[in-house]
DNA sequence: TTCACTTATAGAACACCGTGCAATTGGAAG
DNA sequence: CTTCCAATTGCACGGTGTTCTATAAGTGAA
C-alpha cells in the first residue's frame, strides 16, 4: 500500500511550480509541526493524499476512483482532503499528475549528446508512467495534468533541442512532435480497458475481430493472426498485459534520427 | 443542433463491425417503421441518440455529459437510451467513437504511393478529431473506443506498410509507432482544459509559468517568451484555440520519412 | 491565564448521477 | 379480439462531488 519512490529533489521543484508553495514538502511531521505557524490536528499531509489517491487509482483504476472512498481508505472527512488539496477532485488530479511527471527528471548528464539525452528522457518517462498504468489518461489527456509541473522534462527537451541546433519556431514544432507523439503513445498504450466482466469484454472483441469481412478489409483480414491483440486498435487488451516497448522504441529512433538529419546542427561523428 | 456530414457507406461498415448489427442504418423514419417488424412508438433510433450526444459532448464537454441530460434533451425517458445503446454509458461512448472514426475514409487511392496515402489518412483523421475536439478523450485514451472500429483505418495503414515492404514483427512496430505516435499527439493536442471559470485558470497558469525559477530550468526559461501556451507542458489552452498544426505535420513528415529511409521495398525515385 | 485567531477536522445536507426492476403502451400477427 | 413483444416509462437505490456550518485544537498576544 506504500508508494513507490519519487525524486525528491525535483518533486520539491515540481511542487514548487504547481502550487502556491505553502510551506516545505517534507513527510516528518513533527518538523511540520514546527515550520507552519500555527496548527491543530495536523495528521493529513497533501503528500499523504497523493499517496493513498495513487494508490488507490493503481488498484481500483482511475473510473472507480472517489473522493470519498478515497476520505474512507484515509479515515478521514471528505472536506479535510478538499482543504489539503483545493476546491475539487480535478485539483487533487493536478497534484497526483505532478507527483509522477516529476520522476522523469533523474541525472540528465548534460555531456552526453542531445541525442542520447532525448532518449533517456522518454524512456525513463515512460517507465514512470507504467509503474502507475492506471493514471495514464491523466497525462496527457487533461490539460490540467498536462501543464501541471514537469518542468524537468521540458527543460531536458528543450536544452537538447537546443543543442541540436533548432530555435523558434522550428524548435517549438520539434518540440510538440516529440512530447505529442511519445507522451501521446504513452497514453494510448495504457488506454484502460471497459470494466466489464473482464472475460465477457475479451470474448466480445475477439468474436468481433474474427468476423471482420474479408472483402472489405482484405489485408487486414489476412494478417489478423500475427496483429490481433497486439497492435493499437484491434486489441482488447492495454500495455499493461501486452508490451508495446518494441513500437515505442521504434517509434522514438525513428524522431531521433529525423530529428538528427534536419538538425542545424550536425552531429559529432560526421 | 444537427450533425455534422457522415461518410456514410464506410460507417456502415464501422457499425457492422463495432455491434450486432440489427437493421439497415437509414434516419428515415418511415422506412424505419416498415422494417422493423414490431414496433410502438419508434422515434428514437440508435443514430439519432448518438447525433445528439455528440451535439452534447461538443457543446458542454465530455465530463459534463450526463446520460440524464441526454434523454431530457431527446425527450425521452433514460432507460430508452440504455434499451437502444447497451446497458451502459460505456457503450454509448463507444457508439460515439464509432461514429466518427469512420469519418477518416474517404476515398483512399490506392495508386498513390504508400507515403501519400499514409500522410492523407492521417491528416483527415485529425481534421475529423478537430472537428469535434471535446471527443477527443473517447479516442486514444479509452480501450473500448479505441477498438471499436475504423477498420477502414488499420486496412489503410498496413497496406501502405505492406506495400512498403514491411512485414511481421517490423510492420507492427511500424503500425504502433505511426497510430500512437499521430492519434496520440491528438488526443493531447486536444486534450480538454479544466472547466474553471475560464479566465481564473489561464490567469492562475501564466502566473506560475511568470514563477518558474530561472537558476532551477534557465533555458526554459529563457525561451519561455517564444514558448509560452505554444507547445504542450507550458499551455493553459488546447488545440482549439492554439493550432498545432505544423506540430502534427513536421512529426508526420519525420515518421514518414524515416519509415521510407528504412523500408525493405525503397520508393519508386531512389 | 485568558482570549481571540487561525488551522485542521467533522457532520449533515443538496442536487445530481448511473442504472436496475417492474410496469406500461400500442401496433402487428394470429 | 386476443396475444405478443418492441419500445417506452416511473420509481427507487445507492452512490457521488461539493458546499455550508459547526467544532476541536493548538498559537500568540493581553
Amino acid at each position: 500500500m506504500e508508494q513507490a519512490p519519487i525524486c525528491k529533489k525535483l518533486f520539491d521543484c515540481a511542487q514548487e511550480f504547481c502550487s502556491v508553495v505553502e510551506m516545505s514538502e517534507e513527510t516528518d511531521q513533527k518538523k511540520n509541526k514546527k515550520l507552519r505557524g500555527r496548527a491543530a490536528a495536523v495528521g493529513l499531509t497533501k503528500e499523504r493524499i497523493v499517496d493513498f489517491a495513487i494508490a488507490q487509482i493503481d488498484e481500483k483504476g482511475l473510473h472507480a476512483f472517489s473522493m470519498r472512498e478515497l476520505a474512507r481508505a484515509l479515515g478521514v472527512s471528505p472536506n479535510n482532503i478538499y482543504w489539503h488539496v483545493g476546491g475539487t477532485k480535478e485539483d487533487l488530479f493536478g497534484e497526483v499528475a505532478a507527483r509522477f511527471t516529476a520522476e522523469v527528471s533523474q541525472s540528465l548528464p548534460r555531456d552526453k549528446p542531445w541525442q542520447d539525452r532525448l532518449r533517456t528522457v522518454f524512456q525513463s518517462y515512460r517507465e514512470a508512467v507504467s509503474d502507475h498504468a492506471n493514471v495514464a489518461p491523466l497525462l496527457g489527456a487533461q490539460l490540467k495534468s498536462n501543464g501541471v509541473a514537469n518542468l524537468a522534462l521540458v527543460e531536458a527537451v528543450l536544452t537538447a533541442l537546443h543543442d541540436a541546433g533548432y530555435r523558434g519556431p522550428g524548435m517549438r514544432d520539434a518540440f510538440n512532435a516529440l512530447i505529442g507523439g511519445l507522451c501521446g503513445f504513452v497514453t494510448m498504450e495504457f488506454a484502460p480497458a471497459p470494466d466489464e466482466k473482464a472475460n465477457e469484454w475479451e470474448a466480445l472483441f475477439a468474436e468481433r475481430v474474427a468476423a471482420i469481412d474479408p472483402d472489405l478489409f482484405p489485408y487486414t483480414h489476412s494478417v489478423l493472426p500475427e496483429v490481433s491483440n497486439r497492435i493499437f486498435v484491434l486489441r482488447w487488451e492495454n500495455g499493461k498485459h501486452v508490451s508495446y516497448a518494441s513500437g515505442f522504441d521504434f517509434l522514438l529512433d525513428l524522431l531521433i534520427e529525423g530529428l538528427s538529419a534536419r538538425a542545424p546542427n550536425q552531429p559529432a561523428k560526421p
